[in-house]
DNA sequence: CTTTTAATGTAATATCGTAACAGTTTAACT
DNA sequence: AGTTAAACTGTTACGATATTACATTAAAAG
């Protein structure tokens, strides 16, 4: 039987307030971190409200320029842990076909999710499709395969690109 | 309608000849080279060797090291130079989780890909679901993007390291 | 046989990511 | 509150992955 509810998805519009995002983005985190008890530190909240605020992907090292509080440049590493927290916590995707990272955009909705790379504007959209994760979860399986983690990237041209030409 | 045909799936076993599928790849690429006017030389020819001689995946740096004929060793880029043929030719496939490299396993064979990729031995398997690739493909498309290129890639256990515990 | 295109050689450098370890802060427990 | 254990931070150094640029050589096309 196939799922007939509209299918999830988010690609950012060209016009839209990011702030609104990013503020969801935080508050989601700090419930999350109450919830679970970890701890929402500053770096972990800045790294956070820097992915955030872009709908495009960003690599450590981007993140990382953008961490100079104090002037002071952090050390790569600082932006690793920091990713690496919230990435276990749901709250960043990792982009393994552009070393580049993103933030969630379904927090809290128990969601598959899998990433639409617009080639020509950058952006990045989450679909997060069961009949997708589903489909792959059973030809594995049926392959004889235990699946743990599912890895999919699609590349392509968004929306308002094509309309744009 | 569903495809009811069996799954397409290479997944290597433990004790098999990988010569017979080294010779056969060398092949099929020397005919591809020929059928499209293209040179297949010796690094070329070098690099799918050592590639289609593992089943796990190699990096680039791997393959470099067992690139030196002649003891010289090669610049990096020799083997990325090689790399990039051999891909675009669809001989070998890059797994962008691990920054590696595999061989087609379905040479010829006009196939979409997804890539199993055991956490344990290590090996790796290429699933050729149509069913996968296609409900992607709708499903994004219903989602207003246009689909060029779809990266899959699956961790978990395959059926050998199930079995022996 | 010459022109043009493709491939190679070589050096340098850019980009991405981790290890190791000392020091500090926070939470948990008497 | 004072002590202990766990988590986080600061810092240095390094390892791993990948590309740019440009001079040279080899092959294919005319």
């Amino acid at each position: 039987m196939e799922d007939m509810e509209a299918l999830p998805v988010r690609f950012p519009l060209r016009q839209h307030n990011h702030s609104s995002c990013v503020n969801k983005l935080l508050g989601d985190a700090e419930e999350e971190c109450r919830r679970q008890k970890l701890r929402f530190t500053e770096h972990r909240r800045k790294v956070l409200e820097i992915i955030a605020s872009s709908h495009k992907p960003l690599g450590a090292y981007d993140i990382l320029e953008q961490m100079n509080f104090s002037g002071r440049r952090q050390a790569p590493v600082v932006a690793y842990r920091a990713l690496d927290f919230l990435i276990n916590l749901g709250l960043v995707h990792r982009l393994n076909s552009l070393n580049a990272f993103v933030a969630c955009m379904a927090v809290g909705e128990d969601h598959t999710a899998q990433f639409l790379i617009c080639r020509q504007c950058k952006n990045v959209g989450e679909l997060n499709s069961n009949r997708v994760s589903e489909r792959i979860e059973k030809d594995a399986v049926e392959a004889g395969f235990q699946v743990d983690q599912q890895l999919v990237e699609i590349i392509g041209i968004c929306y308002e690109c094509a309309e744009s030409g």
